[in-house]
DNA sequence: TTGACATTGGACAGCGTTGTCTGATTTATT
DNA sequence: AATAAATCAGACAACGCTGTCCAATGTCAA
């Protein structure tokens, strides 16, 4: 259920785009995902084959290869920040808050693993940070809650426990597709060292 | 002092090299390892430029980029298997080791952070795993250690402990290089959250 | 000093990429 | 059925990069 309707990702706010257009867009954000977690310099024309789309098609919707990526990484952080946020991080005790939320989040996350290795390296560290508000917003108040609570340890930043509860998430998935650890136990793995990295001192 | 006399790093083992084409081999590494740190497509002739040699110096040394990337590489991982030896991992209490090591070490790999970007998408799995051998020689049996002395919990694989104490030591480079948080403390956290990511639950 | 090795500066072909354009064709909308 | 929007198929120029080559010059080693 995306909201692929109110507000497009590219620049094209036109209001009235045919039905055909949106399919193709949608097709083609796809087709980036996937073409650049293989490759973070797939061409334009790799990307429009995988969308079955000619490349002229994609030029139509995505001026510049920039405003795809744009585009792309808009609508990563909108599927991370709904899977996230789907997990209710408001609810319950921090601990099992945490808990809850990693489990929710951290495949999708791991999908988009490589797409934040081309971001950061595109981006000023401003930018990075301003378009990872959506779901920077919704762990912080977690982390705050649990820290108020004495179930975290305030001894350091928020800013540190995020960076490194995110951090131990791809090192999950980066475990996980080299095949050194068997997938099944890597969420566990996971969850335990977070919750012992933020356990008080 | 690096041992670029000994066994050389690309193809070339011709057994006499001229004393300036050792120069010249060392400057393109060191260029590169800059280079590629700031854009992990770096151009040769960027590349070249950085070193103070032509372009095709740098071919007369590395017949492809391929082999260039690949003495990169093994330099890299040498330069961080000394400092991580350098700091003694195999003396005294495994948990003040722990620390010592990571501090000696962190920069250093910090360093190296964008190269390993780039191998990971570069070689299958098996080579990254073979390549980093001479850092994680020095690391399993630290680990192991704390494992049998009862002060490193055991229920979590050691591989995924190390990739774990990696993750955690790119983010803080990461943080300090985004300006989130200061640099100072930033090593007291990583040091800190990594002992209590390892304490037995 | 001499001869072999190394570097320079420049030119070159081949390739893949981005971005533009055009004219014909298909498809959605009313 | 008519109109406007979108896609297709393909060509095109401009650019940067890799890798090769060469003739002239500089530098090391014995």
């Amino acid at each position: 259920m995306s909201n692929t309707k109110t507000k497009s990702p590219a620049r094209a706010s036109a209001r009235k785009r045919r039905a055909d257009a949106e399919r193709s867009i949608a097709s083609i954000i796809d087709a980036a995902l996937e073409a650049l977690a293989l490759d973070p310099d797939a061409s334009m024309a790799e990307i429009a084959r995988r969308a079955g789309v000619v490349r002229a098609t994609v030029y139509m919707h995505f001026p510049t290869r920039e405003s795809l990526l744009d585009a792309v990484m808009e609508h990563a952080v909108g599927q991370v920040a709904e899977a996230t946020s789907g997990a209710e991080p408001t609810q319950g005790e921090p601990e099992e808050a945490l808990e809850r939320v990693l489990r929710a989040t951290w495949h999708k996350l791991s999908d988009f693993h490589t797409l934040l290795a081309i971001n950061t390296s595109r981006l000023p560290a401003s930018e990075l940070h301003r378009r990872h508000e959506p779901v920077m917003s919704l762990f912080v108040p977690l982390i705050e809650r649990g820290q108020e609570k004495g179930v975290f340890r305030s001894d350091l930043p928020v800013a540190w426990h995020l960076a490194m509860v995110r951090a131990i998430a791809h090192a999950a998935s980066a475990e996980v597709r080299s095949g050194r650890i068997e997938e099944s136990s890597v969420e566990d793995a996971l969850i335990a060292t977070a919750l012992n990295a933020l356990s008080p001192s």
